[in-house]
DNA sequence: TATGAATGAGAATTCATTCAT
DNA sequence: GATGAATGAATTCTCATTCAT
């Protein structure tokens, strides 16, 4: 994860990760079938982990607006202090296109629906505007969450920390979602 | 920029993109000085050429909400009707890590504070509410955008188009940055 | 050709092969898809070319001893002054596993039936002992060509060369295939 | 033995045959130093005991066609019922070019030379016809048994077996050195 | 200007062999 | 003696780039 994050997927030399880890080259493939799939394995780790995280933290909060604002805080929270793995689910991930087509995209697919679900609920329960497709605001909040975790994770956006971050998308979601008075 | 949306950066053979463009391979580099200067050349014909002309159309529309209103327009705007463009903006930029650093970066950097200098107008004039960091907000809202054009240019939203979105979008991001009543 | 006889097909290492061509490694990729086509195209230029040229000679011929005669001349005939193509044609094309499976078996075994179909006229015509199975005189008589042959490369077998050899060849052969008085 | 005839010699793992043998791969390199001496060690207890059986063998019979008889039968006769031995005698062996070079090459000539003094002791006596080198009449006589071998080996002549084909090739022979009347 | 054959540096991967346990 | 995880040297092939024509 470490070499990944620091020269992206393409330009890290297996050797590379065999030195950082301190292995042989050969070792590496005891272990990893291939260089793809040693960015598999981190997606299945780390990225997989948080979606199943997600879906099974959503069902304990009441209300579409509580599960939407555990969605952020979870998202965000657990990048928090992980600069290597925000960078990685951010931006190295997509560079190998053979992860993203075979691998990646339905589960992307999966927690896309999965939010534009919750919005669902929150509108027929009134909670939420009735007026935005939940699969477009689904859309819009990943872009959110990713365009703040990438911004973070590249160096850009110090101030705060992901935490702050956080409660302050939250706030802007919510109120961009709240029902008109 | 077809072979690129097709294939992806890396996948993406010199001769290929010569044979698609009808001339031979070496007459690529009468014209561009590499691989990567080719997407160099899209980024600079086509996204600087975006961020150019939001920065004409902003001082035309009055108040923050509007200008809000107008950077979501075109930026989606500008890339309806275009999935292949979509797709290099949104993905394939991306897998080149030198022209991010070494290119995007900065440019980037300067499309989020534009926005963000929005946003702090509206905030100083109390069209917008002042609970919300701007370069976050920008961050925010620049990620929907993107999340948005991605998954359309991957063909996972076909459902309105990018000229719906945008509306919808618009609603989400004003109502999400009203002043609270 | 002079490189795989000097080294064997497994120990012989492209780069040696582009080299001893006078050209850069990767040329080599440009006129075989691989090492193993190498082998193939010399198969193809040499050893089927032979095949042919045996095909086309043989109905010249009158009566099968005459035929056989040919047969015997024509393939060491070949060789002679060629010491590598025979060390070609007798070892290396044998170590690989790939070209001897998918390329060379039914060619060879091609060749074994048109020297067995020699016989059979010739035991029909009288003209050759009717008790050896044409195909059991077939695999003789090139098992013994080719022994010749890979001596004869191995430079084990000096005394005479190929042409001397061939008559002596067909001495043993003609009189073993000949009918009982 | 089994697992080089299936594969070939450089196709074959050295833990394949750790696996086939069912002990652990650094345990063939208790009994053996590398994996040419596999090769090495399977001519030694085979090959060799063919070549020297015959020499004990040889001996015993009397006259030059009888023991051109006994070679033949022997050569043909150890291997019939053992196709494995077969391939790996007429095809795998040549495939190590260290082996061949380094270490077959010399029995492999001290064989040919026991077969050419037999013939030269047939023609000293008068059983044999003159006008044929001793030496070009054992490569032939070689030659033949191996050519007979192989293609039984390979599965390309299950007609009749190698004892039949054993007979047959007597009668070729005996008949093909037989002096004129 | 255009061509495209030639280049050759570079990198992933394999697998015979070792050796601490 | 047996194990099998670890090693790392070695090699094929790719492909961006060049340059003589």
């Amino acid at each position: 994860m470490r070499v990944f994050a620091r020269k992206g997927f393409h330009a890290t030399r297996v050797s590379e990760v065999a030195k950082a880890a301190g292995v042989a080259d050969g070792t590496i493939y005891l272990y990893f079938k291939s260089k793809d799939a040693l960015l598999v394995s981190l997606f299945e780790h780390r990225v997989e982990r948080l979606l199943s995280f997600l879906e099974s933290e959503l069902p304990r909060c009441e209300g579409a607006a509580n599960k939407l604002k555990r969605v952020i805080e979870i998202q965000l929270g657990l990048l928090e202090g992980e600069r290597d793995l925000a960078e990685v689910v951010t931006v190295i991930l997509r560079q190998s296109t053979k992860l993203m087509k075979e691998y990646a995209a339905p589960k992307f697919s999966a927690y896309l629906d999965a939010i534009a679900r919750v919005v669902a609920e929150g509108q027929a329960s009134g909670e939420l505007r009735q007026d935005v497709a939940p699969h477009l605001a689904a859309r819009a909040i990943f872009g959110a969450l990713d365009g703040i975790a990438m911004t973070w994770a590249l160096g850009k956006a110090d101030r705060g920390g992901l935490a702050w971050a956080s409660g302050q998308l939250v706030e802007i979601v919510l109120h961009g979602l709240q029902p008109p008075r």
